[in-house]
DNA sequence: CCACGGCCTGATTC
DNA sequence: AGAATCAGGCCGT
């Protein structure tokens, strides 16, 4: 299938800024599960091509629209973020990045296994509780799982987790998976309150701090207005923005909302892109720090 | 309110 | 090679 997409949209950056956990990269595909769909996906001049294991193409078309957030304006929201030539610089060099809309359940499972770990680490956490007790499916001799519910993994327990190496994080998840299954939390239900009602609610799960609930906000939740803080934001932040250091993570948020507006979360995400990369390669060569 | 140690474990660094 | 250090936080004290 292929499908027109807006001029402004950029298919590598958008999924290696660190904000889905299960794409693969492969000889010019990137291919991952969504919406319980194996797909395979790439960008060319004219549009993106996509092939489905399930097959249903007009639904699958909705599905793309939507995950991809194509309705944000990126032109606008570039115009009221572009503060300053360091955010100036960061949006031209990642120009196209979207913000994605993911499933909520599983992008509070991601984030869940990313605290103090490491990227390439979360993405195997993420395939081994996928293989454990997800679905199988299969495309063009790809077979990759679908990501399981939270019944499926409160079933199992916390032991089976911690297996999977997912260590101190194990708890956490389970416990999530708990409250999910049992019905004490609704994700979707958070989209109706406002951002920090909805944060407070994400936050009364163990294991899920500020930084956490702002990414489950951002990436799954329709918050445009969180703006996660790690170690790499605070990193752009002190450099650019607080001489004398920022201030603690609550009121760092609110500055961002003054300073930035509306779409904060947006102008993080090109901050974190862009240093992530800066800080990974400087002159084509890797390095630390 | 802030500072600190501990938590699991695998990838990366030295 | 093998040992240390670090990694997209959070919780309890």
């Amino acid at each position: 299938m292929k499908l027109y997409i807006p001029d402004c949209f950029d298919l590598a950056s958008t999924l290696e800024s660190g904000q889905a956990h299960r794409w693969k990269y492969e000889n010019g595909w990137y291919w991952g599960v969504i919406y319980g769909d194996l797909i395979k996906i790439r960008q060319s001049k004219s549009g993106l091509e996509i092939f489905s294991s399930l097959g249903d193409l007009e639904k699958l078309k909705s599905l793309i629209h939507c995950y991809f957030r194509m309705d944000d304006d990126l032109d606008e929201i570039y115009e009221i973020i572009r503060k300053d030539d360091y955010i100036s610089g960061a949006i031209d060099r990642h120009y196209g990045l979207r913000i994605l809309r993911q499933e909520p359940w599983e992008c509070l499972c991601a984030f869940i296994c990313s605290a103090t770990s490491s990227i390439v680490r979360i993405h195997k956490n993420m395939e081994s509780i996928s293989d454990a007790f997800g679905k199988s499916l299969v495309l063009d001799g790809h077979r990759r799982s679908t990501f399981p519910t939270p019944e499926q993994i409160s079933a199992s327990g916390e032991d089976k987790l911690r297996e999977l190496g997912l260590g101190f994080r194990a708890k956490y998840l389970h416990c999530a998976s708990i409250a999910i299954a049992e019905g004490s939390l609704d994700l979707g239900e958070l989209r109706n309150l406002d951002y920090w009602d909805a944060k407070i609610e994400l936050m009364k799960l163990s294991g899920i701090g500020p930084k956490i609930a702002d990414c489950v906000l951002i990436f799954s939740l329709d918050k445009l207005e969180a703006f996660p803080i790690d170690r790499w934001v605070s990193r752009a932040l002190e450099k650019f923005y607080f001489d004398d250091g920022a201030p603690n993570y609550q009121d760092t948020v609110e500055w961002a909302h003054d300073y930035f507006g509306c779409y904060a979360g947006y102008a993080q995400q090109y901050l974190f892109h862009d240093q992530r990369l800066g800080g990974l390669h400087v002159n084509g060569v890797r390095h630390r720090k």
